[in-house]
DNA sequence: ACAAAAGTGTTGCATATACACCCATGG
DNA sequence: CCATGGGTGTATATGCAACACTTTTGT
């Protein structure tokens, strides 16, 4: 069925996807810079419409693979943002969504038919997003950093087997603050997040790291 | 600007709302008839479509007055319902909302232009629903039971000046289970969400409550 | 043997839970 | 004076935060 009504005609469903990682300890956020108008050569986090036949998340899952080629992605949905002028073409809400990946086991496209350039940005380095994505970003972060010890979202920042203390940097990287090691360590073994495989680093230049999985 | 591609033209926004009460120790929701297919006759909660010059926040605060002529009423958004056939008409996403109310203060309308019926239904005797509202119900009573301590959610629920078994109750009955009096008590003077007003209840049958209002 | 990072355990404090007694009112 | 419900305080358990020493490895 047609929707005729001019009060609520000709509206869209957009997903947006914050897509954070932890690099060497530097808290980052995946960009792609559009190629055509608006806000043609402006960076903006990644999206796009939701399709008749796709619920958003299949939407999302969609959009993130289109984009970037990247699959198997844990994602959260994290908002929603309704201003009417927030996109310029029409009126379009965003369902936004927040996820996490291991940057290492990342192949993405520089180049695709909308986009001409995409990245990893610091979160401190990030340039002036188009449409209302900085807006999204920000509360992206701030719902990432609450959900960051209640939920598996960063299930997939590492491989299988990881070292404490790089979970432990990248932590404090995304909080932006110290947390005390030994209780950091007991918080997550205490309530099974993760578990001992037995096995240790090999030829590190210090004492060999314990690697761990999550549950 | 026209939407013209069919992969996602004809997109509707909607908002519901599930607005709670608590009577004589009663958990309920509010419910409206439906005049007109699809779904007539059958009860559902208050919604309606998003408008191109409103957010979604706007939005839902004109539909629940021209449904019910309620005002002044704190909501929250509590999800998102995207299912492609969630509607039968077109496709239509939900930002669903919570909200709750005083009972004895409210005026709402038995019929509008577009609903035959509306009233208050105690949680377990609700009717099954039109569209998904059975699901968007489960879920707004599960975020209501979340949030009931950590936000201001309830502050409407009761006039200015209310006594704490009185509150008490509430709790429990949204809840589903029984709250230690004591520590209720304890827990929102401590954190200062409600302040004694010196006053007393009058003409009770019983030893007369103190009254609190909210912070 | 020393520096650098990894591993571990204890103690105090704050918060939440469990629980029992006294008080005011109406009948 | 008794039944009903309202008001208050204490003791314990639990979870969280602060904190210091020992171990392994490479140089």
């Amino acid at each position: 069925m047609q929707i005729n009504n001019p009060l609520y005609k000709n509206q869209g469903i957009h997903v947006v996807l914050s897509l954070f990682t932890v690099e060497d300890g530097i808290f980052k956020v995946f960009l792609i810079k559009r190629k055509n108008p608006p806000f043609k050569k402006k960076w903006i986090l990644i999206g796009g419409a939701c399709y008749n036949n796709e619920d958003v998340d299949t939407a999302m899952k969609r959009e993130l693979y289109e984009k970037t080629r990247i699959k198997n992605v844990v994602f959260e949905q994290c908002g929603v943002f309704s201003r009417p002028d927030r996109s310029p073409v029409c009126r379009m809400i965003a369902i936004s969504y927040i996820g996490v990946i291991d940057i290492n086991r990342v192949k993405y496209l520089k180049e695709t038919e909308k986009t001409e350039d995409a990245d990893w940005f610091s979160i401190d380095r990030v340039p002036p997003l188009g449409y209302d994505h900085d807006e999204i970003l920000a509360k992206s972060i701030e719902v990432l950093r609450q959900k960051i010890f209640d939920s598996d979202i960063l299930k997939n920042l590492f491989p299988k087997n990881f070292t404490l203390p790089s979970l432990h940097k990248a932590y404090e990287s995304i909080l932006g603050k110290q947390i005390d090691r030994r209780n950091f360590r007991k918080y997550l073994l205490q309530r099974e997040i993760i578990k001992d495989t037995g096995l240790y680093e090999e030829k590190t230049g210090r004492k060999p790291s314990k690697l761990y999985e999550f549950k």
